[in-house]
DNA sequence: TTCTGGTTCGAACGTTCGTTCGAATTTTAG
DNA sequence: CTAAAATTCGAACGAACGTTCGAACCAGAA
């Protein structure tokens, strides 16, 4: 039957999810996979074509549900402001509650080559362009001398919400919530403000080529 | 004569960082550098004990560079808000210019075992915590009712910070200095100031159970 | 020149990898 | 019940991996 077909490629996906994860795409082998499902080796292919096949569904599909609930929350919805916060909360709630495979879609986007590579990366630059046009959306309703650079706000903000596979425990204290409203806080506060313009001539700025080795 | 050992030495670990960073240490193989670097495979191990050790003395040469910077332009500064202005423009300009070196040091930080993780990982702890202790003084320079959580706040600036090296081209029309000037600017505004709650706690917040799959 | 110690490399080692194949087993349909 | 279809797996394939070894090479000191 079709359905415990797909339950049983949707557990094979999960842990290898976890296993890719916690050792990364190119140092897992096919053999842990099979160990930690009790599937052996070659049964594993009876779900996927390819251990490349594993990543691409495991990113594609991670990224899909993201997507979908996204379109849902923010129809409707005018406020520019009020859609950075929808797409801040949605990104790190689904972030919290999958983080293996977030991990795996952050962490090994260039271990998919060809056209599964250009596939989920096509879907990520749109993306990318949706939170960048809501940016531009939001700065439109301020009016500042010295507004932030577009590119540098969307990719710190994708930096900041991202980087969080590396320190974030959603067991731990800290709430998803809490996290979500600091720093929604944290980027609409400073992409919306100018206030400290005085210390940032004050910077020293290094030549390049101090940095260099000979 | 030690001198051009040394410097043959650099000119592999510079070659390697260059591949690991194209396409991951895991799946780069000793081969691929021989071949980078027109040193056979058995000569690559006169000028290391592994493969591993090559990874080790990238991020740990390199992360040495920035903090022996760090340390010299920190000296003497009392300010806590022209501390974080150098720790930004020090982490970023470093950055900008050994784009390869530090996306092994940030992309690769588990791939080091045993010793040599441990060794790489503990200055990496220090040298958040200084990061950490910066932001604290810097909050301690205000009075907020809801000042941003430290652990949120030093995670994202890393966030913002770590993640160019999927976006940023050094080459590019985007200066370093801007790069630095704008995300310090960002970060700053946002960590400091408070405007924005009244529509935090308009934000539709998710049960995780929505999430999961099933 | 001869000797010495650092440098280089072709060839091979044993291991692990992703994948395949054919047969065995279980499930479903008639 | 029977036959077809779906599922499972042991065993093996060739390829690629990190590493080693012994010999060849080359500099500078004597």
């Amino acid at each position: 039957m079709a359905k415990s077909y797909d339950q049983k490629l949707e557990f094979i996906l999960r842990t290898a999810a976890r296993i890719f994860a916690e050792k990364s795409y190119h140092s897992t082998s096919m053999r842990d996979i099979s160990r930690a499902t009790n599937v052996s080796l070659a049964g594993l292919y009876h779900y996927c074509k390819s251990k490349e096949e594993l990543l691409f569904l495991i990113q594609d599909n991670c990224f899909g549900r993201v997507l979908e609930r996204l379109e849902q929350r923010l129809e409707g919805v005018e406020d520019p402001i009020t859609k950075l916060g929808i797409f801040i909360e949605n990104h790190l709630s689904f972030f919290a509650a999958n983080m293996s495979e977030m991990k795996v879609l952050s962490h090994e986007a260039e271990s998919l080559r060809g056209d599964l590579y250009t596939h989920v990366s096509t879907r990520k630059d749109n993306y990318t362009k949706l939170a960048r046009q809501i940016l531009r959306e939001v700065q439109q309703t301020q009016e500042s001398k010295e507004p932030i650079d577009l590119t540098v706000a969307t990719y710190a903000l994708f930096g900041m919400m991202n980087w969080i596979y590396n320190w974030y425990d959603p067991q731990g204290k800290l709430k998803v919530s809490d996290l979500a409203s600091n720093l929604l806080k944290l980027f609409l506060n400073g992409f919306l403000v100018n206030r400290v313009d005085g210390h940032l001539h004050a910077l020293p700025t290094e030549s390049p080529s101090v940095w260099r080795l000979s």
